[in-house]
DNA sequence: TTGAATGAAAA
DNA sequence: TTTTCATTCAA
């Protein structure tokens, strides 16, 4: 059986994809979930080609050459470290500055999310900001592309000379995150990780994502420089095309499957030279030190990230759960609103979080961007490509008159770039940004309350058992019977006290301890 | 899971 | 020829 995947052309419905968030989006949810269907290519063509291409199209400094974009790569000319550029065919020396539209300008591809959605949350923020105070730390994206050649060939010898593709973005973007996504799920699942990552990333700031986009254009490059011969060739193994036949050929190349563990740090395949191996995981372990992630990348100088300090928002957040932030997915609170794992039964450890930063409440001063610029980004001595690209993004989000429709069905990213422009440009006005950070906080207030309760209505359902069914309706009643103890749902009702439930159920015994 | 790159079908 | 599409593969 072949795992075709049928196109369907008429968008019947993208679901799966933004319904996540579109679960978030109380704003627009109410009108029409039609509108979505139709525009959704189209528009996230648009609107990624925008946001994608737009933080580089200026850049002076840093490399005249783009990253491509989205679908459509490599309109400039990439050089791609197999030498020829990718003119093969999206390249067209016509299509200047223009996205043809062919004849079947069709979405790429149905992807099909073969992942339980109903064991990952869904996401009510992008993970830089839901998981912006989790103690675990985020990687270090910019020594890891920053590796030298040594290590990156180092690398390659433990992996028997099999040379990896280097990561995109998103790769990047996923790595960075995983541990902590992976926290604030409480699952150890890759796919989750994938998932989630998948499903935050287009709701990131453009900041963010042209970093990781920056990142993702050094670590090619990069790679090209310590494997000047690589070239990218992906095995034919398979299916053919519409009207091939399926004869011979069928030989397949991989005979290295160098990677298993598609999320974990590689572990040696060939498990020779041991002390080799040991130096080199020493190396690793250096160069990925572990930094916050706001701490590098000057993060906190975002609106998201400013937001968070508010008073009103702080203060809101906390007495409605008392961390005073989203918190991990399989948290629940007992009687006394003190918040434990659902998966484990146990309380959660202080040390999961700092505390909300009351002393910025009466404190209150949240430092300026610039401030957190210079803090970060410039004390973080960069190369300085990276200040310049804080600078250019901000120059670029303020010219960016609309946010791109698909990436941001929901409130936050609506109005992120509307608010990034006053933010920006009041930046020398200390009294117009601190006017404008106001009214930002007044208006996400009721956004993060309705995430808040998205969360926490979240939490409570993925507190229960999974039986799908409600208990509450009289068709249950009538296949109770019919269904017996099937289901085995015993445990279900003694969520009087969660604490000492015992059972859960099986959608949260993922097991696999967090390493 | 997204994105870069490939090879081959389709226009 | 150029554009579109299905695939592979980075973790």
């Amino acid at each position: 059986m072949t795992s075709t995947t049928v196109v369907h052309r008429r968008g019947h419905q993208q679901s799966e994809d933004s319904i996540g968030i579109e679960a978030i989006a109380h704003f627009n949810a109410r009108e029409s979930t039609e509108q979505f269907p139709e525009f959704h290519d189209d528009a996230k063509d648009l609107g990624q080609y925008q946001d994608g291409y737009m933080p580089y199209g200026d850049s002076p400094s840093y490399l005249h050459n783009p990253p491509t974009p989205r679908s459509n790569t490599a309109s400039e000319g990439v050089r791609t470290r197999s030498g020829r550029s990718t003119r093969g065919r999206t390249d067209s020396p016509f299509s200047n500055g223009r996205i043809s539209k062919s004849p079947a300008a069709r979405t790429k591809k149905e992807k099909k999310s073969k992942l339980d959605r109903s064991k990952t949350p869904k996401l009510t923020a992008p993970l830089s900001i839901l998981t912006k105070d989790l103690t675990v730390p985020c990687k270090d994206m910019d020594a890891w592309v920053h590796r030298s050649a040594e290590t990156r060939r180092a690398e390659v010898e433990k992996r028997n000379g099999y040379v990896t593709r280097p990561m995109n973005s998103f790769m990047l973007y996923r790595s960075c995150y995983a541990e902590r996504t992976k926290a604030w799920c409480v699952q150890n699942n890759h796919q989750v990780v994938s998932s989630v990552s998948g499903e935050s990333w287009p709701m990131e700031p453009q900041e963010v994502r042209a970093q990781f986009e920056e990142w993702a254009r050094v670590e090619r490059e990069n790679h090209a420089k310590a494997h000047p011969e690589y070239k990218f060739s992906p095995s034919k193994s398979g299916k053919r095309r519409k009207g091939e036949m399926s004869d011979d050929e069928g030989d397949d190349v991989s005979e290295i499957d160098p990677h298993a563990d598609p999320d974990g740090d590689y572990r040696g395949a060939g498990g020779r030279n041991t002390r080799q191996r040991r130096a080199l995981q020493q190396q690793q372990q250096q160069l990925a030190q572990h930094v916050p992630m706001n701490d590098v990348m000057g993060f906190s100088s975002n609106p998201y990230y400013a937001q968070q300090t508010m008073p009103g928002y702080d203060q809101s957040q906390y007495q409605y759960v008392h961390a005073g932030r989203p918190l991990p997915s399989n948290v629940a609170f007992d009687a006394n609103g003190v918040p434990f794992n659902t998966d484990t039964n146990t309380y959660i450890p202080q040390a999961m979080y700092q505390h909300p930063q009351v002393q910025d409440f009466h404190g209150m001063r949240a430092p300026t961007p610039q401030q957190q610029q210079q803090q970060t980004i410039g004390g973080y001595g960069l190369p300085g490509g990276q200040q310049m690209m804080a600078e250019e993004s901000f120059a670029v989000s303020s010219r960016t008159g609309t946010p791109s429709m698909h990436q941001y069905s929901n409130a936050y990213s609506q109005q992120q770039p509307i608010y990034q422009q006053q933010y920006t440009s009041s930046s020398n006005h200390g009294q117009q940004q601190q006017q404008h950070r106001q009214s930002f906080s007044q208006y996400v207030q009721p956004t993060m309350d309705a995430a808040m309760v998205e969360h926490q209505q979240w939490l409570v359902d993925a507190a229960q058992p999974q039986p799908a069914i409600d208990p509450g309706l009289e068709e249950y009643a009538h296949f109770e019977n019919a269904m017996g103890d099937m289901n085995g749902l015993e445990f279900i009702q003694d969520s009087t006290s969660p604490m000492d439930g015992r059972g859960m159920p099986s959608a949260w015994s993922n097991g696999e301890s967090l390493q």
